[in-house]
RNA sequence: CGGGGUGUAGCGUAGCCCGGUCAUCGCGCCUGCUUUGGGAGCAGGAGGUCGCAGGUUCGAAUCCUGCCACCCCGACCA
């Protein structure tokens, strides 16, 4: 294996790729399509979901947990739902295997042991939940129902991707409650909301806020809620969704609440999720050629110290003042590792920790103690300073919000350059296919154009922006009559 | 499921057309010494049913048949 990572401008999916496996954050297994997110990788994803927990919490949120496995009466019973995943459902027919007689040491699936009733390994958890909730629901008094839970899904997708498109993936999902129809629609946008916030002030993701269109839809919902992201090649990619689910799983499963004035109603519902997709978009909207670059907020280690040393006399000097350094950091609440591995040269932890996106890095060699200081690189930009030990503690904490916000503003201002205002189809596929990014085109708002559309450029519809302006316009396809742009876009 | 491709050490690969000291090279791994301010050098070493099963042949990584797996391009998708 070449030690320089593929060059994202020369081929990007081959970029994404090795950056994933060699960062060290996941691989893929040897199950069909399944990913292992390794410790470091994991580190992340743990940071992200403590803090989206801590927001669905402070939003009123309960953590609850599910069954894995659905019965296919259930699955059913919501016709779009179950119609909209049949196609990638792994099934349960079986519980039990069997001693092979025909081959001695092997086992086969016992025909004796089918399951009366198949088994959904679910693909996402509504039919489960709302087939629970209907027993937990009888009064206007139980609502609203706000849970959450943590859980992995298995959509049997064709082809796959480390962190995009896995055939099994980590997510969150929520599921609520309301008395309400106006509730219901409150919750799937605070919640669209929090997403945003999220992806853009944790994880320095800038994100559009929009509505789906018909055609993108999720299965079972009344209407889509959607942030999307814009990836460095150009394409957008989904980074989460909040469904206002109207009051079809109401229906679907018969739960009904005795209201305040004594009538009989059907609950209105929501339901939402993010993924370890994140993981991608976070990777896709930061790195560049030297590997991985971490926001700040998602580090698992934020700073490292490099020893660079002749002797174990010198290393025992150097290790002296960098565990000061690590103390004093650590107590601003800072992760730091010294990493005084032996085995390695520093040029090597240099350019490991840079493909690992650590997002300061302390090097502290003989001159430095001479000098009582340590020389200071930072991931984001690659540029290295001379700090004094003294100023580190107060320093770096500053200067690791900087990061933070600097990534952010990167990555905005990229996307807001990739955001193109087109008034002609031929406008359209030019941009689309010279420049990438989002097109921001009038449309008629019918499904037919947006299929012809798709099916000339390949491009969909992302969302349309709850910032879309009211204008009089022509759709760039059918030129019948606009009311707003929406963003177009190659996707993920 | 259509079209194309690939399976050789932990990873990446050469060899295959034209069968015969061809199992090659790089990375990684182990041991030792020297190194350490941007991916260390030298010396020695371990590691392989050449995807699986048949067949052709004196002889198969190489040719033939079947199977399996994976990858890329479509359809599907958080």
């Amino acid at each position: 294996m070449s030690k320089k990572l593929t060059k994202r401008s020369e081929d990007y999916s081959k970029w994404y790729n090795e950056l994933v496996v060699r960062a060290d954050l996941a691989e893929n297994s040897a199950v069909r399509g399944c990913m292992i997110i390794k410790p470091y990788g994991f580190a992340i994803w743990e940071k992200m979901k403590e803090e989206l927990d801590k927001k669905f919490k402070a939003t009123g949120h309960q953590n609850a947990y599910f069954p894995l496995f659905v019965p296919k009466s259930l699955f059913e019973a919501e016709e779009k739902n179950a119609e909209g995943f049949a196609k990638e459902c792994a099934v349960v027919t079986h519980y039990r295997l069997k001693n092979n007689p025909d081959e001695p040491g092997k086992l086969m699936v016992d025909p004796e042991a089918k399951l009366e009733e198949e088994l959904v390994v679910r693909p996402t958890s509504e039919a489960i939940i709302w087939s629970t909730y209907k027993n937990w629901i009888q009064s206007y008094r139980d609502l609203p129902i706000l849970i959450n839970q943590w859980a992995n899904v298995v959509r049997w997708e064709m082809r796959t991707r480390l962190f995009l498109r896995t055939a099994e993936f980590l997510w969150q999902e929520g599921h609520t409650a309301h008395a309400t129809k106006q509730e219901a629609l409150d919750e799937t946008l605070l919640i669209n909301n929090l997403y945003a916030d999220f992806a853009e002030n944790f994880m320095a993701i800038p994100v559009i806020r929009g509505v789906k269109s018909e055609s993108e839809r999720f299965a079972g919902a009344v209407d889509t809620h959607c942030i999307e992201a814009l990836m460095q090649d150009g394409k957008a990619l989904q980074a989460g969704t909040s469904h206002f689910l109207g009051q079809n799983f109401a229906k679907a499963f018969d739960v009904k609440f005795a209201t305040s004035e004594g009538g009989l109603e059907h609950v209105w519902a929501t339901s939402w999720g993010v993924s370890t997709r994140l993981m991608g978009a976070l990777i896709m909207t930061h790195s560049d050629d030297n590997g991985l670059v971490l926001p700040p907020n998602l580090a698992p280690i934020q700073v490292v110290i490099v020893p660079i040393y002749k002797g174990a006399d010198q290393l025992e000097e150097i290790a002296k003042v960098a565990t000061s350094i690590k103390e004093n950091l650590e107590e601003k609440g800072v992760s730091v590792k010294f990493d005084d591995r032996d085995n390695v040269k520093p040029g090597f932890k240099f350019n490991d920790y840079e493909l690992k996106g650590v997002p300061l890095r302390i090097a502290i060699g003989p001159k430095d103690l001479e000098n009582n200081q340590v020389e200071l690189a930072r991931r984001d930009t690659l540029e290295k300073s001379y700090v004094p030990q003294s100023e580190l503690a107060d320093l770096i904490p500053v200067l690791l919000k900087e990061i933070q916000d600097e990534l952010y503003h990167k990555a905005k201002s990229f996307r807001d350059s990739h955001i193109t205002e087109v008034n002609s189809f031929e406008e359209f596929k030019e941009v689309l296919s010279n420049k990438g990014g989002f097109v921001s085109a009038h449309w008629d708002g019918t499904a037919a154009s947006e299929e012809a559309i798709k099916k000339a450029t390949k491009a969909t519809i992302r969302c349309i922006p709850y910032a879309a302006v009211e204008e009089e316009g022509k759709c760039v396809f059918s030129g019948n009559v606009s009311a707003k742009r929406v963003l177009f876009a190659k996707a993920y």
